[in-house]
DNA sequence: GCTTATTCTGGGAGCGTTCCCAGACTCTCG
DNA sequence: CGAGAGTCTGGGAACGCTCCCAGAATAAGC
């Protein structure tokens, strides 16, 4: 088949010319000003619909300078990007927030440092009023760029070397260390961690949580570090931390595909939860329901990370002042069957 | 802290007169075109760092009529946007093609109608030069609205309804129907289904390959309809299947997710896989190894659909003709230990 | 009826680019 | 040395829209 061509497309000059009024009536109707007489409002309706007129955004765009567009940028690699269970979460509490506000969201994934450039020069080109951005680890050159660019903001979690834009978070400190002091309170002895994401805020906080819980207790043989938020790491990490210690009865991993591989990694040993040992995940994904047993995990509030995010960001478009540089949502302990 | 406003930015002016040359060499330098002596290219590209320029998109796509982005329309409720193992790959695959040809990709997620409304202005307002939609329904406006406007578009899986827009997608009947006939050749003899997603053409295909491959030995009571693709539908319809036919020992399930939610049901009624009954899934998604037991299930390619859809865009694009109105890849089916 | 508001309209200017034409300057070659 | 080709540059025009000013038409007030 041929390939398919945008057909020509009618101008305001068009319309303005069938309606039989000027350029200028035209963009009243359109912009719905007052000042308009019926007449000419009904006959500039017809006329629109008549020759299929559609507004040129560029050149709208030009003289307005503003796009209607908020970008969402995700800047994971692709494993993480496909077994995150929060980023639909946090996509769709934003998406709605914009959308009553009329504006329209783009996400832009990036993969690699040449998609790195092309969106550091597409959000500072124009294309977006304002930017949300996912998971921003230490010297990531796009939150770099647009907290350099003074493109209203907003991050979803707390990057530690960005200052000056507004961030939405949960406290992954506070929860790590009470859902560890629960597990602790169960009467577990030797409590580990598989640990991951130590490159980023999130997964520091979580480890540093654990530690504040153990105090005295903590033994760093206990702690294995795992490369992603993924039930394969589960299934690696519980094997790791078995061979350090054949006696660990508690274990707190850093998210539920972590903690469900870690189940998997039990049960192939011979080993059950919670009665052998005592499994906490961490997100409250969909993975918690399915485990066996079920997980007891931490429950993350993407919606409403996603929509405070999408707040943050419009009030700077509409150039109110943000109250506070950064805020943390609560999170709640979800105590099922596995610990 | 107060609002954040982007800065005054330079225009090609600034730098034109920082570097002591014209516009227009400016435009040349900034387009990598030749006839540009070394002297000047150095000066603007200098000019360019010390006045911190950055090309307006607007003004450049009013008067080259493109915008460098191709749109992503993914149009599905939002419990399903979570689900869908295979969004997130397909994405990825159109990603990667479209980087490869300097392209951004902006993913459109469509909810509500007033979404839709947005969406539909967006894409003919200029702000793409094309479009992958994934998932039409019947009736679906956004792609009337799309094949209508002429914009160089593709679709992943193939809308019923909508004729002269290239597609890609699998060959749902034949991949159900080829994993029913394994099903029947391990023996099974009372075979029913999980069916979801018949308002579309993959979910109708999958019942149609079903019931093609029983012919004769079809009874409609053994095929229960779910609305949705998730673990909690599996679980509710194998529940129901049961109630049907307690005697069934073979399930085909429209996916994996379902697959799994069958296999949690089973087991709270003490039957398992593949002993008592036969399960097979289908996307070859993350649950499919995840279950216990791993699931037999039918792989789709799904970042290859997305890299065709992509192509079959640029080459829109590029003016190159489409070969053939739609194509289906190939599907495999993995066989594990479910059935 | 005349003045002053109020409502409505047309069209010039300008947004920041690219495109393209005309002219200047530099080679090359007979 | 002069003609022609090749290289490089400046700047006018246009892209399609919004903004805004000035003026026309209508309504309101005395």
């Amino acid at each position: 088949m041929p390939p398919r061509r945008p057909v020509q497309r009618a101008t305001i000059n068009d319309v303005a010319r069938v309606a039989g009024v000027s350029r200028g009536t035209v963009s009243r109707v359109l912009n719905g000003e007052t000042y308009v007489s019926d007449a000419a409002r009904t006959a500039v309706e017809a006329a629109v619909a008549e020759v299929g007129y559609v507004r040129n955004a560029a050149a709208r765009n030009l003289v307005t300078r503003q796009s209607g567009a908020i970008g969402l940028i995700v800047h994971e690699p692709h494993s993480l990007f496909l077994e995150d269970p929060n980023i639909g979460s946090i996509l769709l509490g934003i998406n709605a927030v914009l959308s009553e506000a009329d504006y329209q969201l783009v996400s832009l994934v990036v993969d690699s440092d040449r998609d790195g450039v092309r969106v550091a020069s597409y959000l500072t080109g124009g294309y977006v009023d304002g930017v949300v951005i996912i998971s921003a680890r230490e010297n990531d050159p796009i939150g770099l760029a647009v907290a350099r660019s003074g493109l209203p903001a907003a991050f979803v979690g707390h990057p530690m070397d960005i200052e000056g834009v507004p961030y939405v978070g949960i406290d992954n400190r506070s929860a790590a260390r009470a859902v560890t002091e629960r597990l602790m309170a169960t009467g577990r002895q030797r409590i580990g961690m598989i640990a991951a994401g130590l490159d980023r805020d999130s997964g520091q906080d979580r480890l540093a949580g654990f530690t504040d819980a153990l105090g005295d207790r903590f033994d760093p043989r206990l702690v294995v570090e795992v490369p992603l938020f993924a039930h394969s790491s589960g299934i690696a990490g519980m094997r790791e931390l078995l061979t350090h210690d054949d006696r660990v009865d508690g274990v707190f991993a850093s998210s539920d595909a972590i903690a469900a591989g870690a189940l998997d990694a039990m049960r192939d040993v011979g080993l059950s939860a919670p009665g052998d040992i005592g499994v906490v995940g961490f997100d409250d994904s969909a993975w918690a329901r399915r485990t066996q047993p079920p997980l007891s995990t931490v429950h993350q509030p993407a919606d409403l990370l996603g929509r405070r995010a999408a707040e943050l960001v419009l009030a700077q478009l509409e150039g109110r002042s943000v109250e506070a540089e950064g805020s943390f949502l609560e999170t709640t302990i979800v105590w099922r069957d596995s610990a």
